[in-house]
RNA sequence: GUGGUCGUAGCUCAGCUGGUAGAGCGCUUGGUUGUGGUCCAGGAGGUCGCGGGUUCAAGCCCCGUCGAUCACCCCA
C-alpha cells in the first residue's frame, strides 16, 4: 500500500504536538470552571434546517449520508456542526425546561466547514466555546465579563500576545441611523471591510450600495477610525455631532466592557469602532481578536451578543459568547515549530532494564513510581546501556533509573547527573513531572 | 467554489538546453566488552506526489488528479 497522504483540511498533530493541544484544552477547561461554566458535549450532527438557520446560506456544510439508505429514503438531512452555537442553541430550546437560567457553558469540539482550506482555516478544526444564555432578558454585565473570562483563559498560556478588539452593534447602527442612512446592516457589512479594501473603496461603496451621500459617508469612516484603549472615544464619537438613543446605549455598554478589561486585564481590550463582524445575528458588543505576529490568521477568538440566540416562540433566549479558534492559533505555530512539548511521550522515568530476566522486577520497580502519580515505563529491551538511555533521549523522557545489587541509580539524562535514590521516597523536580509547552 | 505558485530520501534542499538521481541532517552498524550526546569509518533508504501523454529517451515538456501554499470569498 503506497504511503497515504495527508487530507487536506484536516491537520493531524505529531506526539509531541498533540501534548501541546492537549495541555492548552486542559488549561482553557480549568479557566472556564473557575469562573464556573459547566462543560456540555453535543453531538457531531444537527438537522440541516437547523444548521441552515439565520439566513447563513454561505456556510459550507457536511452533509451526512448513510451509504446503505435506500436510493428512494428519505434524507436523513443531517450534516456536521460548523460551529459550537447552533448547537447549543438547539440545545437551549431542547432542554430548556431542565436548564437553570442564567445558564453558562462551555464547549471544546471539533467543527467542520467544507471551505477551502488555508493557514489557520481547516476543514476540521477544534473550537472552544463558551456562552452565557437567560431567558428573556440578559443583563448587559455579562458582554463585560465574557471577555474576561477568555483574557484569564488565554493568560499563562504561551502564545503571543492577544488584542481584543470591540465594538458595539447598537453604537454603529445607531450612529449610521443617526447621520441619516437606512440600510444600516449594509453599511456594517461594508465597513467591515475597512481594513481589506481602504477608506476610498468603503466610501465609495457606500455611495454605490446603501444609498449614502458623499457626506454621510464621510461621517461613516470618521466613526470607524475612532478606536481607544479607555472610555475615551465616547468622547470622540459626540464631537462627530451625531445624536441617536441607540447610540447612547451602544456607547454606554461598550464603555463599560472597554473600562472593565482596562482594570482587570491590561493592554487586551481596544474598542474599535469598525469592527461588524457581517451579517451575523449578533446584536450588541461584538469581539474579534488578532495574536501580535499573526495576523494574517484573522480573528482567532471572536463571538458577540445575541438577542435571540433561541427562541421557542414563547420565550426568547439572548446570549453572548466567545469561541476560541484553538486550531486556528495551534497549529500555525506547532507547524512554525514556535510551540513544542519538552517532550514526546508523558513519561518521566524510563526504567532501565540490566537483564530480560529482570523484566519482573524492573515493572515491580515502575508499579512503585507510578503509584506516586509518577509516568514510568521500562525500557523495551535489554539493550546496551547506551541504547537505553538514548531511547530516552529521543523521546524526551528525563530520567533513567538503573537498579543493581547496591540499590537505584536516578540519572538525568540532560545533565547526565547520577545519584543513588529511595524508590519510594524520589521525587522529580515538579516541572520534569509532566511535559509542558515551551514556546521558542 | 475561482485563480496563481509549488511537490525530488524520514527532514531541508540541489539536479544545466530532456540523456534513466545527489548533498547536509537524521537513521543504522562498528570503533566503544553494559551509561547516550563529541569524533572517525562503513551501511541502509528514492515507483522523482499519483495517473496518462509527447519522445529513441521525461525529475525536467503537455494534460488530468491529489496534496501544500497564497489571493478572492468567508470565517475559528
Amino acid at each position: 500500500m503506497p504511503r497515504p497522504q495527508p487530507l487536506s483540511g484536516f491537520p493531524e498533530l505529531l506526539p509531541r504536538q498533540r501534548i501541546v493541544e492537549q495541555q492548552v484544552v486542559d488549561h482553557l477547561r480549568r479557566a472556564f470552571e473557575l469562573h464556573g461554566f459547566a462543560n456540555l458535549r453535543t453531538r457531531a450532527v444537527e438537522p440541516m434546517d437547523q444548521l441552515l438557520r439565520k439566513g447563513e446560506t454561505s456556510k459550507e456544510v457536511y452533509v451526512l449520508r448513510r451509504l446503505q439508505a435506500d436510493a428512494e429514503g428519505a434524507d436523513a438531512g443531517l450534516g456536521l456542526h460548523f460551529d459550537l452555537t447552533v448547537p447549543f442553541a438547539r440545545y437551549v430550546l431542547e432542554n430548556a425546561g431542565k436548564l437553570n437560567f442564567p445558564f453558562r457553558r462551555y464547549q471544546i469540539q471539533p467543527c467542520w466547514r467544507g471551505e477551502r482550506p488555508q493557514e489557520g482555516r481547516y476543514r476540521e478544526f477544534l473550537q472552544a466555546d463558551i456562552d452565557i444564555v437567560d431567558q428573556g432578558e440578559l443583563p448587559a454585565h455579562y458582554e463585560v465579563e465574557i471577555p474576561l473570562v477568555i483574557a484569564d483563559a488565554l493568560r499563562g498560556l504561551p502564545l503571543p500576545p492577544v488584542r481584543m478588539h470591540v465594538n458595539n452593534r447598537k453604537l454603529s447602527q445607531g450612529f449610521y441611523q443617526g447621520v441619516g442612512i437606512g440600510d444600516t446592516e449594509g453599511a456594517l457589512r461594508i465597513v467591515d471591510k475597512l481594513d481589506k479594501i481602504g477608506a476610498d473603496a468603503v466610501a465609495k461603496l457606500l455611495v454605490d450600495e446603501v444609498g449614502a451621500t458623499p457626506e454621510q459617508a464621510e461621517a461613516c469612516l470618521s466613526l470607524a477610525e475612532i478606536s481607544a484603549e479607555d472610555a475615551s472615544f465616547v468622547d470622540r464619537v459626540k464631537a462627530l455631532g451625531v445624536t441617536d438613543p441607540l447610540l447612547e446605549e451602544g456607547l454606554a455598554e461598550l464603555a463599560a466592557v472597554v473600562e472593565a478589561a482596562a482594570k482587570e486585564a491590561p493592554g487586551l481590550v481596544v474598542a474599535d469602532m469598525k469592527i461588524a463582524r457581517g451579517l451575523d445575528y449578533y446584536t450588541g458588543t461584538v469581539y474579534e481578536t488578532v495574536m501580535e505576529g499573526y495576523e494574517s490568521l484573522g480573528s482567532i477568538c471572536s463571538g458577540g451578543r445575541y438577542d435571540t440566540l433561541a427562541s421557542d416562540g414563547k420565550h426568547t433566549y439572548p446570549g453572548v459568547g466567545l469561541s476560541i479558534g484553538v486550531s486556528r492559533i495551534l497549529v500555525p505555530l506547532l507547524q512554525a515549530g514556535s510551540l513544542t512539548a519538552t517532550r514526546e511521550v508523558p513519561t518521566c522515568v524510563l526504567v532501565a532494564l540490566a537483564n530480560e530476566d529482570e523484566r519482573p522486577a524492573s515493572n515491580a520497580i515502575a508499579q512503585r513510581l507510578r503509584a506516586r502519580g509518577i509516568p514510568t515505563q521500562v525500557s523495551p529491551s535489554a539493550a546496551k546501556f547506551g541504547k537505553q538511555i538514548k531511547f530516552a533521549d529521543k523521546r524526551g523522557i528525563p530520567f533513567v533509573l538503573f537498579s543493581g545489587e547496591d540499590g537505584h541509580q536516578m540519572k538525568d539524562i540532560r545533565s547526565g547527573e547520577q545519584v543513588a535514590v529511595d524508590v519510594d521516597a524520589w521525587e522529580p523536580p515538579a516541572e520534569d513531572l509532566h511535559p509542558s509547552i515551551v514556546a521558542q
